[in-house]
DNA sequence: CGGCCGTCTAAGGATC
DNA sequence: GATCCTTAGACGGCCG
């Protein structure tokens, strides 16, 4: 039962308005929808990323590479040198 | 796996698609340039996101219980599923 | 209101043997024990793995790196090449 | 992030530690080691209680069913916390 | 700058 | 046997 809180409101008062908290209220109300609807954008754009990876794989793609060479092309091309240079170092240190 | 677009090529793309190594260059361009798209376009909504808890803040309101909030409000259709008690359960998994 | 189910057993029913699903409870409850047991030994491990890396990182080593070439280890070498070739072959298709 | 085992080295590594390319090799090399052993110890555990879910199985029991269980009452412990109302939530958002 | 939280990836299990 | 979905682990960003 905390759907009264959720998603009504504090049940029956919203006529002379809020009574916790006065017009703030009101304000925190807004806020909350505001940040939740942004959300279910951000997630619809989650979905349609998803489906263009499924129409990639269904064009014969390797997913997972895809993936890797987006992550590559975000790095600085001096960071994707230093991670390599580095994991080089640690496998001569391990003789590998 | 390295089959797909090494030896299959896809559907359609033998003709006018600019192989390269045996892979639809364009068609791999195409999925790489328009899920960035997307992520930058989910990243935007972060941005708007943060912007509204910032506001949220000099307003004078608690953002980390603001943000509580939205959790508890999402979370909440996922609990009715649980609605179910753990008995009948445990009579399922008994078979009874 | 789960916990007399969860915790107790069949509230009351433990001296003459579950009445729910006969012998099987007592068989039900030491298969679920057994299982909490082992994975509460997993969720140790997990946190022993944790500290040497937070130990590793301390030393000054860069723990992403590590992580990596746990992972290669782990790999079959054709496994790595294959990944790797692929990787190339993309990115030649895309002239990077 | 070059730093750390590169341009410093770590405490008191300098006089007996094997070098290799200005890295602690051996103290790299423990690390791997110790970590890949856990890991092993987990995945053994693992197979533990896939014996014990072949062992439900056999015995007639519906495993899906038992893993529910063992979900719920893992999660039970967390609605605890979840107590305290949307009301005092709000309450204190809007700092009253 | 270290810890915390949330997201995202990858692996395993269930399903058809 | 393949696909889909769920879950655990890894990663990066945010906050204190």
């Amino acid at each position: 039962m905390l759907d009264g809180q959720l998603h009504e409101g504090q049940g029956g008062d919203t006529d002379t308005d809020p009574a916790v908290g006065g017009i703030a209220a009101d304000r925190l109300r807004s806020i909350i929808e505001r940040v939740e609807r942004l959300e279910e954008e951000r997630k619809a754009l989650a979905g349609d990323i998803k489906d263009i990876f499924t129409e990639a794989k269904s064009a014969g793609f390797d997913v997972k590479v895809i993936r890797q060479i987006i992550r590559l092309r975000k790095l600085e091309p001096a960071e994707v040198e230093e991670q390599e240079t580095l994991l080089d170092i640690y496998r001569r240190a391990l003789g590998i």
